[in-house]
RNA sequence: GCCUCCGUAGCUCAGUUGGAUAGAGCAGGGAACUUCUAAUUCCAAGGUCGCAGGUUCGAUUCCUGCCGGAGGCGCCA
């Protein structure tokens, strides 16, 4: 890699002028072209210490690199306060392109900073009484392809799905079941959805409503999230928590750590000794447990799992996140070993009109009902292409015109013109050549350079977005992928008029690495690499 | 009152451990198809990075305080 041959040259620079070089040594790419193509500010950062002007120190380097020159390097200067800006030879990007060709969509980009450490991520989690609406698919989108990117950075990540499956929401679920069932309606506070009366009528008469609900809406949920490719390893059971005595076991080892107390006839988690506002009920002075307990002891049973737990939880659960801790604390865990990630709301809109996603009960847009207006690629893009940070507002009419102003249809359109142009490559009787056998430094143009130059982030932003869990990260830099193909592909034809064999020997390769650049992109959005559109 | 997130171009949003002249898409203005998909490309225009301090050689980025918006604060799940 070029950054390590630079930034070993520059340590070798600083220990000349008699200076320590810093542990790790920053390159950057300057936003600015004509500043090189790649700059470091050790100057800036070390001048201080050695007690240096930065841009003496910057100089002292430069003169020292410009007598030693570093492989690929045809210039060097200093610049500003004392910016050390590195020009490359154009035989660099050629080197990208060979080691992208030879490490393929498989290898390319895959890091190891994971170094295979097990990691549990939990998303999704909807209650089974009811389809997946709107409101999860954000987190559901969200969540599969944070664990595709930990994944290819190393992770021996498990997909995990937790399953409130006891419980009164489960019991009265069962009841509006069967009363839909007898034509009657449901029960006080009961389920009023539409999809009571559809699965009522679905179910046998001798079934039980509770078990055969269960299994109605975890088919349910099941089928849906595959039709967006998200696959759970493990669907997780409160209820077989029960059954196997774990809660007892998480209440009983929070009593003999002197971490919950009774008062008023309920047990209580000293939540406040690790920063909550207030202590929190685990059992109630009923007998019965309250969500909290379960959920410890889930947390309890995945830490046994895995050293490392991520939680995907929507906005409206956020104020959990300190007791979850506090109890993660209270039972020994590292907090930090439980990371829980908040998505923020989504609002959909059609024609920029609101639709009401919390109006009378049951009444929802599903996630299905998505996936039906706009297919599974839109589906996906349109939830990963902003930060979950912020509020996103969906307009779904806009969303499914596939028309310009449709940002989704961008990417995959750069796909489906490689294909055509091979295909016509290959009609007019150009096969690709092994690549020991093509000569790459034909490519010169700036849109071929510029490709490039875009092909070579995809290691730093892959790396940036998995320590960041930041997939939406990936999906605006696929878009600056095809940007910089189309620009390629609108300048310079692969076969053609003025085009020797030898060129279109490069550009069908250079097509080729694009190609491998978005494979690694599609499949961490989760998305299909179409051939045609 | 406390907690979380947000505030960047007319609109929707990016902005990588703090870095040089803050970027894209859309909308609006102007161009480009005798050859591989015009679902494309190119040019111009568009900014008090909410406000005020602080730290720093350097702040959209970090810290503090305000202002504004969204959501959450149960012996419900």
């Amino acid at each position: 890699m070029v950054t390590e041959i630079l930034s070993s040259a520059l340590s070798d620079a600083l220990s000349a002028v008699g200076v320590d070089p810093p542990a790790e040594i920053q390159l950057e790419r300057p936003a600015n072209r004509e500043h090189g193509d790649w700059s470091s500010n050790v100057a800036l950062a070390t001048a201080k210490m050695a007690g240096k002007n930065p841009r003496e120190l910057g100089t002292a380097l430069v003169d020292y690199l410009d007598a030693n020159r570093p492989e690929y390097v045809s210039g060097i200067s200093v610049a500003g306060p004392g910016f050390v800006n590195f020009t490359l030879d154009d035989s660099w990007l050629h080197q990208v392109l060979v080691d992208v060709a030879e490490q393929g969509a498989d290898n390319f980009a895959r890091l190891d900073t994971g170094g295979g450490q097990a990691i549990n991520v939990e998303f999704v989690s909807a209650n089974p009484n009811k389809p997946l609406h709107a409101g999860h698919a954000r987190g559901a989108c969200y969540g599969d392809s944070v664990a595709r990117l930990l994944d290819r950075v190393g992770y021996q990540v498990t997909r995990e799905f937790y399953l409130n499956d006891r419980g009164v929401q489960m019991q009265l679920f069962a009841e509006s079941l069967a009363a839909r069932k007898r034509g009657e309606e449901p029960p006080e506070g009961g389920y009023q959805g539409a999809y009571i009366i559809d699965w009522a009528a679905e179910m046998p008469d001798d079934a039980d409503p509770l078990e055969w609900g269960y299994a109605r809406a975890l088919a349910s949920h099941r089928e849906t999230l595959s039709r967006v490719g998200i696959e759970f390893d493990v669907w997780f059971s409160e209820r077989s928590m029960v059954a196997s005595g774990v809660i007892d076991e998480a209440l009983a080892e929070l009593a003999e750590k002197n971490m919950s107390f009774v008062e008023d006839g309920a047990t209580w988690l000293r939540s406040t000794e690790y920063g909550d506002d207030k202590d929190r009920v685990l059992v109630k002075s009923d007998g019965e447990l309250t969500y909290l307990a379960p959920d410890v002891a889930y947390h309890r049973d995945k830490f046994s799992r895995a050293p490392k737990l991520i939680n995907i939880w929507g906005a409206d659960h956020h104020g959990y996140m300190v007791r979850m801790k506090a109890a993660m604390q209270a039972l020994g865990h590292d907090p930090d070993g439980l990371e829980i990630l908040i998505t923020q709301l989504v609002d959909l809109e059609r024609d920029g009109e609101a639709i009401r996603m919390a109006g009378r009960a049951g009444d929802f847009v599903s996630f299905d009902e998505i996936i039906d207006m706009v297919g599974p690629d839109v589906t996906r893009l349109m939830y990963l292409m902003q930060s979950v940070d912020t509020r996103q507002t969906i307009d779904l009419a806009a969303v499914s015109k596939k028309a310009a102003d449709n940002p989704v249809f961008y990417v995959q359109y750069a796909n489906a013109r490689i294909h055509s142009t091979i295909k016509n490559a290959e009609e007019k009787g150009h096969t690709r050549k092994p690549l020991a056998e093509v000569d790459l430094s034909v490519l010169t143009h700036d849109r071929e350079l510029d490709l490039l130059r875009a092909i070579s982030t995809l290691p730093e932003t892959v790396d940036h977005a998995a320590r960041e869990r930041s997939p939406h990260t990936i999906a605006a830099w696929s878009r600056e992928l095809a940007a910089a193909f189309h620009g390629f592909y609108h300048d310079c034809y692969v076969v053609g008029d003025g085009v020797s064999d030898e060129l279109t020997q490069g550009r069908l390769w250079l097509l080729e690495a694009t190609l491998t650049a978005l494979a690694v992109c599609f499949d961490l959005l989760g998305v299909s690499a179409p051939e045609s559109m």
